[in-house]
DNA sequence: TGGTAAATTAACTATTGAGTTAATTAACCG
DNA sequence: CGGTTAATTAACTCAATAGTTAATTTACCA
């Protein structure tokens, strides 16, 4: 699992880590920092593991000063997923046409009467499509 | 690590994993076509591993007809994941915008003869963003 | 210059992940 | 029935991940 994209993906894959990206949003911020809001469930050195993981994943980039690391957000390495990801927006969209699309058949008035009765919660424009 | 978010993101996490996904957009295959490109890498129950990987992270839905195992893009996980990304976008757009910004004040007739030679190429208008 | 703060490194443990070969299940087919 | 195909399970190895506590580095600061 040595490409670029298994290591963002591995990366993300961990909440703590992932909370720690949306801090980042808000600002640069020194590791003791991000760290802070897991330290009632682990330790330091294991909170700036995660930030390493971070790091050599290209999600986040650390600087120094004097004895902190300020920490910024490397939204680059996350264009990469949206990028990955993006051709099969039209799968999963084409599968909700075809649930939307069953779901107009049996709540039509002219629809037959062989209706799966609980199927009926959750019409059209539910929000979900994009 | 639990969640379900993570449970995807842990499985797009490896090459042969999204290869798979990338040739179940083509339409369901058997996990035996689905392995074939691999076996010259690795086992057959290797690969039916990675099958199992993207199944319990809702990836893609495995059916039963005789002895074979059908299996099918569930492109909704994908969704999540997206979902997950797109706040990010702006970031990403933005530090886009600031490199556009630096590169038309070193590139511009007027700036200053300070200019870093070797970060003029790639001007305007690269097809990057978005 | 001695103390303190921020962060990392070391050394270790436990769990999980990815792979192997061999054996087994399940269902078709002649 | 007996063989073959498709897929999985078993049992095992090896490496990587995630965590721990204790020690160390680095730099400020009074």
């Amino acid at each position: 699992m040595t490409d670029q994209l298994s290591l963002t993906f591995a990366a993300l894959a961990d909440p703590t880590r992932r909370a720690m990206l949306a801090r980042l949003t808000e600002g640069p911020i020194n590791v003791s920092e991000l760290a802070e809001p897991f330290l009632d469930t682990m330790s330091l050195p294991a909170a700036t593991k995660h930030v390493k993981v971070l790091e050599r994943a290209g999600l986040l980039t650390k600087t120094r000063e004097a004895q902190r690391r300020p920490c910024e957000l490397n939204p680059d390495a996350l264009r990469d997923v949206a990028d990955w990801v993006e051709p099969y927006r039209a799968m999963w969209e084409e599968s909700f046409d075809r649930l939307d699309a069953y779901l107009k058949t049996i709540t039509d008035k002219s629809a037959k009467q062989s209706q799966p009765s609980k199927a009926a919660k959750g019409g059209k424009k539910d929000g979900r499509k994009k």
